[in-house]
DNA sequence: AAAAAATTCAACCGCTTATTT
DNA sequence: AAAATAAGCGGTTGAATTTTT
């Protein structure tokens, strides 16, 4: 490991590689103000980075974007991440399409820390909590909308559209249980019992979250979807959970809001361009924040 | 308190696909 | 039409951080 030291923020072949710097990130921000995205080549060229047009991209995409949405992953956009993986597989790009603000990047990341086959930690515990929680919240307000007509919870026969409700009506349980927030640990030990029968845990397995079992695929329709999709669904496993760490992380990180900050500052003192009058990322719809 | 283990995620790589010359 | 270049994708790595022992 020691000797690794210098390999990170390394230079090959001319290039620099390894964590980007404040400095770098400026150089490629304006290189995108002046001349919009794309042509990642000429960066090097015209603003004298030290970086691959590839790395150029990359950092853009993932990091610096201005329509990038930050911190923690929403209970709403992981129940997407769920379903669509379900449908699509490890087609990431695809699933951020449906995710506004987030990468193919952070998507993946996001499953592969939290979903993917290996043994259960006490995160996933708690994710698994939160998770039936939201859904739980999920049918008790689609219970509300349609009181009526909602009675009978079984008769999901032409799920084709709606499949994770469906699935949340066959799965979830009585809506009686009490649901006063920030316990995790203490849902998970009030809805324990419930949530091994229901998810069909077995305990001797190293990967007992099926997300087949997340999503209800007891009930059929959506294990029929996922297996339709004929895509990577053979590997999916799954859980839910809220990162924790994003607030520390970006702390930590020499601050992005610095170099936004920066750009403006120097529009405002008539140097260089402006974020709102870049015509490529207001075309997009672009917003910064 | 500190060492070890686990987790996170930015950035890399190789490959494929799309576009340009 | 073919070659070259650029963009995009998904898998993987490993430094930094957090959690556990």
């Amino acid at each position: 490991m020691e000797g690794q030291q210098f390999a990170w923020g390394r230079e090959e072949g001319g290039w620099r590689k390894g964590p980007w710097t404040a400095q770098e990130d400026k150089l490629l921000v304006e290189y995108v103000m002046q001349h919009g995205e794309g042509r990642w080549n000429s960066v090097a060229k015209i603003t004298g980075l030290k970086r691959s047009g590839k790395s150029c991209r990359l950092r853009w995409v993932n990091y610096l974007r201005p329509d990038l949405k930050r911190g923690k992953i929403t209970p709403q956009e992981e129940s997407v991440i769920l379903e669509l993986h379900a449908l699509w597989g490890n087609r990431w790009s695809t699933i951020a399409r449906s995710l506004p603000g987030r990468t193919d990047n952070e998507i993946k990341n996001y499953w592969r820390t939290h979903f993917k086959k290996g043994k259960p930690s006490k995160n996933i515990e708690r994710a698994r909590a939160r998770f039936l929680k939201q859904r739980r919240e999920m049918q008790q307000q689609s219970q509300l909308m349609q009181t009526g007509q909602q009675q009978q919870l079984g008769q999901d026969d032409d799920a084709t559209s709606a499949v994770v409700d469906d699935n949340l009506a066959e799965v979830a349980p009585p809506a009686a249980t009490s649901l006063t927030h920030d316990g995790e640990l203490q849902i998970m030990q009030e809805m324990a019992p419930d949530m091994d029968d229901l998810l069909y845990y077995h305990p001797g397995d190293m990967s007992p979250y099926s997300y087949d079992d997340l999503l209800g695929s007891g009930g059929g329709e959506c294990g029929a979807v996922a297996a339709s999709a004929g895509a990577a669904a053979s590997t999916s496993e799954g859980s839910s959970e809220e990162l924790d760490g994003g607030a520390a992380t970006w702390g930590s990180l020499w601050n992005l809001d610095d170099v936004v900050h920066d750009m403006m500052i120097d529009c405002a003192a008539g140097a260089g361009c402006c974020w709102g009058s870049f015509p490529p990322l207001q075309d997009q719809g672009l917003a910064f924040y």
